[in-house]
DNA sequence: TTCATATCTGTAATCATTACAAATATAATA
DNA sequence: TATTATATTTGTAATGATTACAGATATGAA
């Protein structure tokens, strides 16, 4: 199936200077449309099932090689593990303590007030905000309360 | 040797309600007298010189449970492993994307703009600026070129 | 078609972290 | 002080994510 997000993804990888091969594509798809960061192993369970010969170091050779090629990003916390995210700048992330699943926050990063000393280059942020999120603090998203 | 850190590192277990056992001081002093953010295969290798009896899985046992009691917080960025670092509320990290070197930065993260979507409930946060360090981009202190 | 190169795969190794049970130290009570 | 219960620490073994590496396959160029 064509979609606007493959050709996007193909438009993509092709500027970044990377060949948009058939495991590349599925992966940037996948980790695109999915909405919980997946870690390479669920990555690799869910493309398994659609591509049998798929290997978890073609999982992880990928996700490098889309990293590398500012695709992808890392959002990885508290050494659980590497996840990943397609890569969209200013937006952060919010940790459930209890759950540990991540959702996205709109943020405009740059709002912080930062005071980089003088010598040290930037080149990307990210925001954190840790908390308990609805569903594990009894949350009724119909009254709100 | 009796510092005043020391003293305080005591008055901060015991607020805590967890003892302050020989090995639960000496990680946690050293900690936060290191500026480098040491994972716990560096606290354990440093302070093994000291403590000949000391064993790995002490170290990991101490830093859960001082985390559990708020008195060092986990830094890990880039599933590189766990980094830990006193607790001191308000401060972000610089991550040097060629060293991998952790700095503290003066930051107030309260000052970000986020917007936390109803139901979710924030207790922390945490703002990471990835960049080049003076060292990796040849700065030159003396001149500030 | 042929060749060179890029991509992908499978197995085995690595390394940080955790599980667990035994040993030791500490505090509480008699 | 002696005894007992509990907390802390230790050592070994297991786990599990990630990486190394070499061979297989696919792709693009000549």
């Amino acid at each position: 199936m064509i979609t606007d997000m493959n050709l996007e993804n193909m438009q993509r990888m092709k500027a970044a200077g990377i060949r948009p091969s058939y495991v590349r594509m599925k992966i940037l798809s996948y980790i695109r449309s999915a909405s919980n960061h997946p870690t390479a192993d669920m990555i690799y369970k869910v493309l398994a099932e659609e591509i049998p010969t798929l290997s978890r170091t073609s999982v992880y050779n990928t996700l490098c090689v889309l990293e590398g090629a500012q695709l992808l990003r890392n959002v990885s916390i508290d050494g659980e593990g590497m996840r990943f995210d397609a890569f969209m700048p200013d937006h952060g992330h919010f940790r459930c303590t209890k759950c540990g699943n991540i959702f996205d926050l709109e943020i405009d990063v740059k709002s912080a007030e930062v005071k980089i000393p003088s010598g040290f280059t930037e080149t990307r942020r990210d925001l954190f905000v840790y908390g308990i999120c609805p569903h594990c603090s009894g949350f009724d998203e119909s009254t709100k309360k």
